[in-house]
DNA sequence: CACTAACCGAGACGGTACGTCCAGTCTTATA
DNA sequence: TATAAGACTGGACGTACCGTCTCGGTTAGTG
């Protein structure tokens, strides 16, 4: 009955965030210059997303990308092709700076967290598939990903998956 | 021939700073407060820390506490009891928000790595010493202690670091 | 021919106006929130009173009161009256305020002065019928009685009228 | 013991502050743009004064300008020195406008008061002094003379004041 | 009785300014 | 040289209101 908001507003403002953290990162976000940059109000922005950190869950949502469904191979074949995606997926720099800035904010403000898992959930779901969901492999393999990510600040890729698929499969031996 | 740092006021600002970590985490520490709170200039604080971040990081390494020294048992048992440790020692909610945040911290300024890492080095060092410091496994340790300590907020308790050593070593299998 | 306004929306919207006035002042009187306390649309505020200004000065109208009627007296004693009369109307706190707000806003908008000038039009031609019109002198009253109350806030009774009559009529003299 | 504050800071924000003012009205000073156009901080201008209210006072008081000190002449002459004086300070188009407006102000926030009487309590106490302070007469010419200003909007000049004084002094006769 | 113009509630929107918060740097006097 | 005190720059945040606009729906009086 009234005035129905403009969607095309909420597709701008989160196309022109999602591209700003990219470039520039977190801080580079600026609630002002964005509202200027995409001829809105401020207040037009506050209106939908509360927060900057409510701005920024929904942008990266747009990051998701697709999740591959590895059909045929063996389970080893089938869990590199799905790390590997993720490693890929994580992996450029803006990335992982932003992983790291929402998982401090979901930290902080908890009704931020179910928007931030939702990045990778579905990646998450194909492992459990895979390797049982309950059996907790798949977030280890999660976790080392991350871990490099974020912590160690590791390279990330095809050889660095294959290496972790294998050595969880097979299980550790000391030296 | 100069006047000598106050060494008390080292102690007095990280004990504070420490104090208001835990109680209100990373943005309810205002340098500004904390001064006055401590009976210091600001500018003895920024004249021992260049930085927000590096205070945080100097008031967390009080929390490394100690890291056991592993001896006599199986590699398994051995290991259990270093990733309890690591387990028991990230598992408080102020800690976990701190990590969060000082990871994310680290990511923007590279210069705080390595305080940041310090405060799992020890740890990591001895996983690294009973699993072969190159294989990565220690890595996956940590990082599926981090992935549920910041990512999934699942509880760290013994029982799962017993669970992941096992699954750990004797390899992943399906369902 | 077209739907006709709805009459009782004015007398509740310059009423709730009028209270709120009253009481809070003008800051105190917020569109928006009059709107939805009387449980009107901002729209059909806005449709009778092209502005706040205008709203406030509509509202505002209903304080006029009586203008008394002096018949017999001396020319002094009717203008005591008269005079009593207009310090009496003035001289409430929220009225002093309101006039004080008024004569600011009808300086920045010029369309505001008539609406303003009419709260005490009535009550200046009565003083002009007793003085002479072009004779400032009932200019005179009301600006005395007008710097008591937005000026220099003291008080405004039937002494400071009878004084300030008397003095007028007799004219000054030093000491 | 602590950095003094910088008065040149003071000054260049006042005057720009003045200055403004005087050319755009009350809306016209915009806290923000003041202080990039003075090069200063916003908060070292809301440090000195804690609200744009505060700041226009200041800005104001160097205004004031210099009272006349009528030595010689008739009670007569004198009077109209003074008023003459006082209207041609209160006679300019931004000058009513910022009376207006700061009255209103000082009625919202009554500490603001004694900051705006001081703009005239020079000359209502050189009127004062010529009257006797306590008889009311100074404040009846203030009156008349504010009355013009802010009221009635009509022309404040040197024929006016001297019709006024003749007019007090003499006392009213209807027709 | 249908049509049409104006009214209405609801609330989005642009625009503008305000005052606040904090990090990190700088300045002065003192110890 | 260190320190207390606190001024200063710089930048962003979120809030508050005003007045305009756009919907869907309602309500007369006219043709």
């Amino acid at each position: 009955m009234a005035r129905p908001r403009n969607t095309e507003s909420d597709a701008a403002i989160l196309a022109d965030a999602s591209d700003t953290l990219r470039e520039g990162g977190y801080d580079a976000l600026v609630v002002d210059d964005l509202a200027r940059r995409v001829g809105v109000a401020k207040t037009t922005v506050y209106r939908r997303w509360p927060t900057k950190n409510h701005l920024v869950a929904g942008a990266i949502a747009s990051w998701r990308g697709e999740t591959p469904v590895p059909g045929g191979g063996s389970l080893e074949d089938d869990l590199v092709v799905l790390v590997s995606d993720l490693a890929e997926f994580v992996d450029p720099a803006p990335m992982r700076r932003m992983i790291a800035e929402l998982v401090a904010a979901a930290v902080r403000e908890p009704e931020l967290r179910p928007h931030v898992d939702a990045l990778w959930r579905e990646r998450r779901d194909a492992l459990g598939r895979l390797l049982g969901a309950g059996s907790g492999v798949a977030d280890q393999l999660l976790g080392a990903v991350f871990y490099r990510a974020i912590v160690s600040h590791e390279p990330l890729d095809g050889e660095f998956a294959a290496a972790l698929v294998r050595s969880t499969l097979a299980g550790a031996r000391p030296q």
